[in-house]
DNA sequence: GACAACATACCAACTAGTCGGTATGGTACT
DNA sequence: AGTACCATACCGACTAGTTGGTATGTTGTC
């Protein structure tokens, strides 16, 4: 196996990552993506059965490499795990920034246009991002279980909604242009979540700071 | 004038509308369009400069059909502002039935393909979001200025917010292939309004979480 | 030699857009 | 009224270019 960073595959698979992001499935040409890797189109077809396999393979790769970049990231240190909640939103708003096909999801991206038309890839996609929900229901429900809250709202639900104002933001800032919009965004989820807990935190005890 | 009601164009649009919605902007054919809608290529072109030209225009009908069915949605007979945003959030829920396609947004799959690379196209989509967030906007800032109330937010972004959640939903729903989801998340949009007004109404402030 | 990892050349299918043509209806002039 | 003229609406075969995919090498390594 050589050097596994810098394969053709890939180099391949970052190269559909930024093309996908940029473009979309339907319109990313397999041609594009070998030249942005420096690969001919016979490489391609040795790593992959076609561009639906990039696709699936793209998804899940996305998956990986996002996955190790937000276990690294520091708000993991939080004792609290509703700091860990509030830290993880803070985390995903800042990294706003650069070009918008550079904060953007590649999952979302590719979703809307393939949920009808390509069943493997809607699944990858959904796996993609109900395994990302996963980590953040993770720390919400043990945020929950330490004030003993019994809301009418699940954990899941409410790791899933953070997703959907993430994908939301990200849809805003393409069609706005702008990160900022996003960024707006994610500030009104990060108010929700600290209202919903503080209502169960602080039981309306709440000292006049304002 | 024929009868625009079901006048060729009227009838491509429409079918535009459909096949975008499912497929997306880059993989919808123009033959489809016009198979769809009972026409030939001749007639497309004689209605249209070319695909950007139609997508640029099912935008615009987009807005104006929508414009004229949310216009006609009876929340808007609330008297309070708040009754007002509260029944949209409401409204939009309750629209989320039958097949993904059909509730999703055509403007919000469009412009995460069209963004970067045709820029007429993605100035109809954000023309399209921010006309509609325009109007939600009015009944927010109404109910703000009812209650005096100062935020660090504005009406605008929590407009915006809106529209992001709905537009996030959306792609949990395609992911999922559940419009189950969508309608979760948009219960905690409704929640997060009742409870940013709640704060002011009830004259109760929160905690510092920092 | 066997196999993986590439490269080159090529094809078949698809598709946006073109183009010459027809049908219809309005208008203006005589 | 008749007719010449013109614009709009529409048709469908054709083209030029694109693109996913294949067939057939070549090279390096175990």
């Amino acid at each position: 196996m050589p050097d596994a960073m810098h394969s053709s595959k890939t180099r391949l698979l970052d190269a559909a990552l930024t093309i996908i992001r940029a473009r979309g499935y339907s319109a990313t040409r397999i041609e594009d993506v070998c030249e942005t890797a420096g690969v001919t189109k016979g490489s391609f077809f040795h790593h992959f059965k076609g561009k639906e396999d990039l696709a699936v393979a793209a998804a899940k790769y996305w998956s990986d490499t996002t996955g190790a970049f937000f276990d690294s990231a520091p708000y993991h240190r939080h004792e609290d795990p509703l700091e860990r909640v509030l830290g993880y939103v803070e985390f995903r708003k800042a990294i706003l920034t650069g070009k918008v096909q550079e904060f953007t999801c590649l999952v979302g991206t590719m979703v809307q246009e393939t949920y009808d038309t390509h069943p493997a890839i809607r699944d990858a996609c959904d796996a993609s991002i109900s395994g990302h929900a996963a980590k953040v229901e993770a720390d919400i429900a043990a945020a929950m279980k330490q004030r003993k809250m019994q809301p009418r709202w699940t954990a899941k639900s409410l790791a899933l909604h953070t997703q959907a104002v993430l994908q939301g933001a990200f849809i805003l800032a393409k069609a706005k242009k702008d990160a900022a919009i996003a960024a707006d965004s994610v500030d009104h989820l990060r108010c929700y979540i600290e209202l919903l807990f503080a209502e169960y935190s602080e039981k309306r005890n709440l000292p006049d700071h304002r």
